[in-house]
DNA sequence: CCAATAATTTAGACTAGCCTAAATTGTGCC
DNA sequence: GGCACAATTTAGGCTAGTCTAAATTATTGG
């Protein structure tokens, strides 16, 4: 239906749109490790195939039908991600790149029965929601780990800027996604947490910045 | 490493010196669904690379780094074959085109450990060998069609006596090695053998003498 | 308001991979 | 041997996707 690099465009510009709420020519050639006016060109191709807004030196938004397709797209690449770290053994930092290529791979029934196989997954490994088939997100209850409450039981959903470097530290101090943990204290000091948490019987602790999303667990 | 389409072009021509001992510029050509001239211009190129040798006018064979890779991509097909069917479901007729894309999924790390989710299988749901890491394929158990199960499928690996006659009688009814087959019936008078067998969604039959050798062929 | 600058688009060129048509080569038969 | 025919290669052209360099547009500070 479209070619690797027409996929390739229309999910960074969804990225962006996301992230930064517009999508600018340098900045999707940027995400794509290509140059403005390689841009340039698939913005007008993918104009005139319906799947992106171009307003010349003023960026591109998606059409229906072009957000559906990024959708879509990120639908696949976060089964496939689950599927590695879940069945396969992967860590959940090992996948990103295996994925960009399993996402590509075209056959409905085929992300139709790996989803099944996985047990409907409404989040992937990195806590990132996962599109149903029409492209609806899951809802999610979150509270910044600046606001959770101390004492009680959490668990760590997700970080707010996706960043896999403090994802690593974290990681690295037995904190993952997905897991749960007792906040034992928070300090703040300018913009910056410190955090003390009780997990697996252990006392940690460990200063960031990013928000860090969590849901209080029951029990 | 390699582009799709190279691949392709090395899994064909691996595939003719599989089946017909020679792989001339016209049946890579169909194989593939392209003109004689583009394989040309693809045998050049991969000459060049030192992958295949190219004969001009004479065909090509592979050479041993070109056999490596064809070997590759024949694990990983045949990997992916069996993930989509043991896992995820799929009937063993519907996998092909699938696990033609997922093939060139490029990732050593992704098709040891599927390798080892799969528990190390050593034929795919066509009854077809799957190549280890290093390019060595199993040892096979083979049956007398004498002795064969009457209503399982079957594949023609050998001719016992090399019959030249029995080949020709059998590829003139559409069955030749390496062919599956499901026996449907078998009568024995006096040393010869009345078989009839469905295969591409025919029913055929023959009157044969020689052992046929034929492995059972899990569905 | 306009000049400097940054972002973007346009123009023109290149490669990979494919095609058709024409030229070439190999083969088998008289 | 030489001719007919099939297979193959060569020649030349096309598209998708990329690039660099030049031209254009938007923005912003003085």
């Amino acid at each position: 239906m479209f070619s690797r690099s027409e996929e390739d465009h229309i999910k960074a510009i969804h990225g962006l749109l996301q992230d930064a709420g517009q999508a600018f020519t340098k900045d999707i050639a940027e995400r794509l490790n290509t140059r403005a006016s390689s841009v340039t060109d698939m913005l007008k191709k993918l104009a005139g195939k319906g799947l992106v807004k171009h307003a010349p030196y003023h960026g591109a938004t998606l059409t229906l039908k072009g957000r559906r397709q990024a959708l879509s797209l990120v639908r696949k690449h976060r089964l496939w991600e689950t599927f590695l770290v879940q069945r396969l053994g992967f860590a959940w930092d090992e996948v990103h790149e295996v994925a960009e290529q399993l996402e590509h791979v075209s056959s409905e029934p085929l992300i139709e029965r790996l989803d099944a196989y996985l047990g409907h997954p409404r989040f992937d490994p990195h806590g990132d929601p996962i599109p149903d088939r029409d492209g609806r997100m899951p809802e999610r209850v979150t509270v910044h780990l600046s606001e959770a409450q101390v004492g009680l039981r959490h668990r760590l959903v997700a970080v707010k800027d996706g960043s896999d470097a403090l994802l690593r530290l974290l990681d690295a101090k037995g904190l993952a996604i997905g897991r749960a943990f007792i906040l034992a204290a928070r300090q703040e000091f300018d913009g910056s947490l410190q955090l003390t948490w009780r997990s697996g019987g252990c006392d940690l602790s460990a200063q960031v910045a990013a928000h860090l999303l969590t849901v209080p667990d029951p029990a």
